[in-house]
DNA sequence: TTCATTTTTTAACCTATGTTAACGGCTTTG
DNA sequence: CAAAGCCGTTAACATAGGTTAAAAAATGAA
């Protein structure tokens, strides 16, 4: 069940967490199952978990002015899915989580945080460095978002999550780029050739 | 010397804090005045500093394969300037901070930033409403960007940022909104008639 | 297997923004 | 005060990506 959160961990920590340690930070999770198409949390209501994807795949967006759903973040097993800002401050979200396949979730609410950041002594390392690297990326994306064209963020997309281009819908990962799902279908259509 | 950072301190945190905590605060930066058009830290350097801009004027950016500066961030007295992953990670930055306008910063470093988190109350408090705005911002203007003309995004500029319209040159901002300087022009003309 | 729905592709046409190049007004510097 | 740079504007032209609409392909449900 914790297989693939426990690798995260290890892995985002940069050392081996002891059994022990682990073992009670997985206690404090709450499994879920969902269907695909499932929304999550919805618009106005506060974020009371941080979801954690152990199986299946997910994504956080916002609806424009013109009903639009504009994509903000992707997400498949060993991504955490969740509106920070309002999980962190209790306020009403900004964005919709829906999932796209059928989800297996690990469920992790704001007292069993505040409880795990001041009992385990990983933890705290653990959500700076997740929160960091979430800062980062996002200042990574922004620049090329302002700087490079729809062809070359969409080549740079592949490159870097090419499990997502197997299983996010291709109108989806548009979004996420800020471009039509008929752009890139072009411009897919003019890098095969 | 220190009114512009107490003012800030206090309106993020929420709440008036003890004097005698935000003196001890303020003990730990180190004044630097510096002329315009300086460069405070190059690409490959590791941020050493916090620079909190306590009079003047400053921007990030980021240089691309064709030499174009990409403008990250804009910053004004009692705006934070740092490449906050080089400054966390002890890691080589990626972006470039020069200075608009002669300025007078107050550096934090990386002993003391730990030393007063330890030690004073509304530090830890401080950094981290300060990280999650940060976030929220950043993660507004990718959905901004992604969905809204470039022309919708200089008003919501304006509008948001007054200060920095004034201050700030036209070609700067246009990069910071992901346009070229001439367009900018062009999108202003036709606001005016 | 079939039908309904969702997603992707195509194509013709449109528009916002990029490109190139030139000019003029500030501002800084000697 | 003159010269040199810098910055903002303009204009003509180029193009990436948006729009609309339809058909084709893929997927899921019955």
């Amino acid at each position: 069940m914790y297989e693939e959160l426990k690798k995260n961990l290890n892995k985002t920590i940069g050392y081996q967490i002891p059994e022990d340690q682990l073992d009670a930070f997985c206690s404090m999770f709450f499994p879920k199952k969902v269907e695909r198409k499932t929304i999550l949390t919805d618009i106005g209501e506060t974020y009371k978990y941080l979801n954690f994807i152990n199986k299946g795949s997910a994504f956080m967006y916002y609806l424009n002015e013109k009903g639009e759903k504009v994509v903000i973040q992707l997400g498949i097993e060993s991504y955490w899915m969740t509106d920070l800002y309002s999980f962190l401050t209790g306020r009403p979200g900004l964005y919709i989580i829906e999932t796209l396949e059928d989800c297996e979730l690990l469920l992790f609410n704001k007292s069993h945080y505040e409880n795990a950041l001041d009992t385990i002594p990983f933890v705290d390392r653990y959500f700076r460095i997740l929160t960091q690297n979430a800062y980062v990326a996002m200042q990574y994306r922004i620049t090329k978002t302002n700087s490079e064209s729809a062809e070359h963020r969409y080549q740079e997309f592949v490159q870097l999550f090419p499990q997502f281009v197997q299983r996010i819908p291709q109108y989806l990962i548009a979004s996420y780029l800020g471009i039509k799902p008929q752009s890139l279908s072009r411009i897919r259509k003019n890098l095969v050739s």
